[in-house]
Formats: C-alpha cells, structure tokens, sequence
DNA sequence: TATATATAGATACAACTTTATCGATAGTTT
DNA sequence: AAACTATCGATAAAGTTGTATCTATATATA
C-alpha cells in the first residue's frame, strides 16, 4: 500500500447531507424528477450557493437551468456516506435510550442493521425489542462469532462505558457510535463518533440566557 | 429598551464547555482547589491554548503558575449557560426517546426541571417514568395554567412534529429541544435546537468509507 | 534576593467555512 | 434565430475558528 492523501470534506457539508437526503427521497415520491438547488435552499432558509457546494462533495453535477436529477443525487448521497451498503452493528445497553435507537427505522434506511443488543439486566435478556434479540453482555465474543461487526453502539451508563468499548474492540468493530459523556481510550484507527446531548443543551441554554439578556437589560 | 449588540462566542467553544464542567465537578469531588488548562488540555487530547479561549468566553480569569480555581469555574461555567437557574420544560412524546432523556439525571444537574411529559398513548397516560407524570397531549394548556415553561422537549414521530410545536409555543416556551428531524416552523424569537442524529451517523458513515478506501485502495 | 519555570493572557497567523460574484450553459420566449 | 433567464460551476472575498508565539506574572529554588 502507497500513502497517498484522502481528500477530506467540510464536516458541516457531511452534517447537512442527511438532510437534503431526506428532503430529496420526499420530492422522489412526490414524482419530481429534478430539483434545483434554490428549491432545495428555500426548503431549508439557506443559500444556494451552499446547498451547491454541500452536494458537490458527493461528486455529482447538475445542468445549467435544469437543476440536479432526484434519482442521480440520492445515490449519489448515499454512495458518498455508504449508506447503500448494509453494515451489521452490536448496540449495548437496552434501556430506554437503546431502545429508542432499535426503534428508529430510519437507520435501517441508513444501512445501518442492528444484528444484536446486549445488556447486564437479567430482565432484559432473552427479550426482544423491536424485533432484535437482546443477550447477555458476556456473551458478545460468542454472539459475533462467525460475523463480521462493524459498529458498536455504546448506550449504558457511563461508568460502564470503557468495558463495553473494549469488548466491542475484541469483536473486531471498526466504528463506534458513542451516546456516552465518556472520552473513550480507543486504538487510533477506530473511528468514534459521539453525541453529546449536554453540548446541544448548552447551546440551547446560552441562546436562551442571551436572549433574556437582550430582552431584559438595558445597556 | 435600546438596541445594542449582544457580543456572541464560538459555538464550539460553547459546545465545549459541558464537557470542562464535567471534569471539573469530578476534580472538585476529589478534592481538587486549583487546576490548571494544561492539564485539561492533556485530560482531552486538545491544545492548553484552546481549552484557555473556551474558558474565556465565561468570564473568568486564572493566575499564572497556579491555575484555575475549580470552584470559580464551575461557577462561572453554570452561569455562563444559566445552569444555575432552573428552569421548567415540557416533553410531548413519552416513548423510548422521550424516557431516556427522562432518564438521563444530568439534565437536573443542567438545570433542566421536566414538569410533565405528554403523550396520545391512553396505555402511557396517567403513569409515571422516572417520577414524571404523563398527561394526555391535549390537556398540556390547563397543566401548563399558572406555572412558567420555558422549554419545550419534542420527541414524537415527525409527522407530529410541527403541531406539537404550534402547542408548545401557546404554553409560551421561549425555547424547543427539537430531537425530530423535521424544521420547524417558529416566530423568530424562539430558541430552537435539533438534535441531529442522522448527522452525526453521517459522520461516522463518511469516517468509516474513508477508512476502508485509504485501507484498501492504492494510488 | 536573584533566577528559573510553569502558567495565564494577548496578539498574530493559519486553516476552515460561509458568502458573494462572475461567467458559462441550457432552456424559454419573442 | 436572437435575446432573455434560471441555474450551475468556479473563483474570490469575508468571516469564523483553531493554532502558534510572545510577554507578563506568580511561585519555587538556589
């Protein structure tokens, strides 16, 4: 293998791109063939201009006047994020916050299949949720036997959380999805995304704190 | 009231700072007086220089070769994103979603008081998870009489999205934690956050196939 | 008391992201 | 057929965020 640079792309871009994904897959069933990227602008109160250059990182052109073609741009999409191929994933920890990511369809629309849950919980083992059977977490190496993982979804109790990283690592996974406030200690070729609620409420608190300001005081 | 501007901070700073607070309170309860922003920087992989602007933006000021304190921190931090001040919010959709956010105790923590949960389920309605009570969706204006909600917490199906947004906005909340992925339409001067999932799988999707093809290909 | 050192604060620079502008093109109208 | 217009693509400018560097200061040490 040579090294060679991989291009990389705004993250913003790769955040916004679900959502004109969405957007699109709607205008498809709604009939439309194509789209411009103004109609798509006005949808979401941004610039066109944007919208053109987020879509271009997925490497597709549109026409002059036409616009984008609906069919071409979603592949186009989901080619980019790898969202037309299927990858098998292990979530653990099924209270309610796993729960409610089994019960999201639209993953599966991501190519994302949960092929197992596990927790500790006696009560939990054995049940299924959302058609996925949940086994006991001591079982993980024996359960992946035979399959190829390569994502674990972390939803326990931070406290727990490195454990379940490790064991997920033991399985083989490339990627690990991470809805705890844990900064975990992972290999440098893991890739780990997280989602960090208390960031998204902080932003919510300070817009609203300065808010209050703004309306309130006098300077 | 005059107009004036309201100076505004890096957002990722601020997206920033639950994670500092975090670390703080555990210094704090190990006992620790003084930190300083090279240790925290070292705590989370990041530059001693950024964690120092991030802390900035609240106000405070630490003292050359002594750091910190820990106590004025957290302080400083909480008053910063008005964690400090409670406040009341409302969460309309009281499935799995909605009882992991329920669930997740740190949001008391963050100021977060969740007065009471609605739902259209008669098999939720009348019960209780994690000590809130769910009321049926269409009695939310006379549970609101005569109490304050300043937030408004959405997780129902999308197609419900926007109608319960319209309610929340009569009981007056200033500002919406919206976890659908639908845009909302608001009045301008209230607050709304999206919490973004498909983003940020987005995110690990693109990490993932970049991964493979700079493990795979050769150029 | 003088010197060394770790650290904060300020300033300057670089990288990244968003916004603006201009030219080219394909369809539409006259 | 020519002029017009909506749209894309490319390039440039502006704004924002992250990184590096330099100075000042408080403590420790000789």
């Amino acid at each position: 293998m040579t090294t060679h640079t991989v291009k990389s792309f705004p993250l913003p871009s790769i955040q916004r791109l679900p959502v004109y994904l969405r957007f699109l897959k709607e205008q498809r069933n709604r009939g439309e063939v194509l789209v411009s990227c103004t109609r798509i602008a006005e949808e979401f109160g941004q610039l066109s201009v944007q919208v053109r250059k987020d879509l271009s990182i997925t490497g597709i052109t549109g026409r002059p006047k036409v616009g984008y073609r609906v069919n071409e741009l979603i592949d186009a999409i989901e080619d980019f994020l790898g969202w037309n191929n299927k990858t098998d994933a292990f979530l653990v920890g099924a209270g309610s916050l796993g729960s409610a990511i089994l019960g999201y369809e639209g993953f599966v629309e991501h190519g994302l299949n949960i092929a197992a849950a596990f927790d500790v919980d006696p009560e939990k083992i054995g049940q299924t949720i959302h058609r996925c059977p949940v086994h006991d977490l001591k079982d993980m190496i024996e359960v992946a036997r035979g399959k190829t993982i390569g994502i674990g979804i972390i939803t326990v109790p931070s406290t727990a959380a490195q454990g379940v990283a490790s064991m997920l690592l033991q399985v083989g996974v490339q990627g690990i999805w991470n809805y705890t406030p844990v900064r975990l200690d992972l290999p440098p070729d893991v890739v780990c995304e997280e989602v960090k609620l208390s960031a998204s409420f902080a932003v919510l608190s300070s817009r609203l704190k300065k808010r209050t300001v703004f309306l309130g005081e006098d300077v």
